[in-house]
DNA sequence: TTAATAAAGATAGTAATACTATTGTTTTTA
DNA sequence: TAAAAACAATAGTATTACTATCTTTATTAA
């Protein structure tokens, strides 16, 4: 018997909690594959159900379609990453320190080890890089935040901002330097491999070394007093 | 006879000229209403077709798919903001003035008096804040890329990291931090309305002035030397 | 151990979407 | 005034995003 690591995650995301099945986390595991193959648009039920040799039926069982399988794989991911900070900055105290730390993880999540066996860290973060927006930048926002389905990331956006807080507490935008650094990672990953004129980070050197530093520099600069 | 402004655009974009004709121009103005309305996942041709009194098989006639249609309009919206920095900014010499202008620009787009009468600017910057990121955030995005299809976004990053690189030579990340003030500017006004955990802007006050406020703090303690 | 119940598989069906194709009717232009 | 271009009208197709129902298989509780 293993230890079973579950994510605590809001119960609206899905019909039937897929952790507590194989078939469950086979949709997990096989989704994340998916998505990361054909992108968001082009990803469907249908598809996941032969590669994991099952149904479209059985699927809308435990999701009520994929932007909602999209937004428990997102939110996931950034509880993975919230309890990459803890862990990893559970011993420091200096709140300067700790910001590096914060930093590494936003960057670097997919360098750590894997968490749950059924879950790819790495490709899960690709999917974040590239569809992640995706699932707030819709009609339904209002409505969806109102049910807490963003709280994974406004939980780390708080987090984050009261280190930045703690760094210097005459900065007056903690919570936009936080949810900045988040999509700033997450931007320029992308930038760096599809849009190069957009950004300064290149993938000719380690693009995730590169990154950390210019997110410090960023940092650095705008906490100085 | 009106004098016509036309804006250039990348003639991969389109499949006739909307701008040449009656019906183009009504397909322009009507599909950013409707696309204001509905967001770009519900808005068809069909029902596009309907409000113009048209017919989807006559929009087919001018663009390839919705997603070419949302390219043109977010690359029109950045022609637009790239024509409003060379007129404002044209008899600016002090390049930290230019960057103010730049900024204004940016964020207030949609206050300046409209260009031409088809498009609604203040409806086209709400509808790139919601679905702009999307236009590139596809599998085809490097195949959209080598045929141009985001140029006039990447000229805009290009203009404006020269004014950064003129203010302070020694700043490292002159195209990184021009993307980021497009995105930053575009996120945090979607934040204040629809997630107001993840920024410190409020929609209490006067947003716009907020937005600029806050760019403006951020270049300048970024710029110092 | 059996009966009940829950989970999953198999299959069918529907409305909407994202197109393509064809033909007929205006409008423009040469 | 004839030709060509633009547009409208209509029809048709494959795929998507579901819902519904029924059967089989696995789990659990009496």
């Amino acid at each position: 018997m293993s230890v079973a690591i579950k994510i605590a995650l809001n119960g609206g995301l899905y019909n039937k909690d897929p952790q507590d099945s194989e078939l469950g986390r086979n949709i997990i595991e096989h989704s994340i594959e998916l998505i990361d193959e054909l992108g968001i648009e082009a990803f469907t039920f249908k598809k996941l159900s032969i590669r994991i040799n099952s149904t479209e039926a059985s699927i809308y069982r435990y999701f009520v379609n994929k932007h909602l399988l999209l937004l428990y794989l997102v939110n996931w991911y950034w509880e993975w990453v919230q309890y990459l900070i803890q862990i990893n900055s559970r011993h420091i105290i200096d709140p300067k320190d700790k910001l590096k730390i914060i930093i590494q993880s936003i960057v670097s999540a997919s360098r750590e080890n894997p968490m749950v066996g059924y879950v790819n860290e790495s490709k899960l973060q690709k999917i974040v890089i590239s569809d992640g927006m995706k699932v707030y930048h819709t009609k339904d926002v209002d409505d969806e935040n109102s049910k807490g389905f963003f709280k994974s990331y406004k939980n780390l956006a708080l987090t984050v901002s009261q280190v930045i807080s703690d760094v210097n507490p005459n900065f007056k935008y903690p919570y936009a330097l936080a949810t900045n650094l988040f999509e700033m990672a997450n931007n320029h990953l992308f930038f760096a491999q599809h849009l190069p004129k957009l950004t300064d980070i290149s993938v000719k050197t380690n693009v995730y070394d590169e990154m950390e530093e210019m997110l410090e520099y960023y940092v650095n600069k705008l906490l100085a007093e």
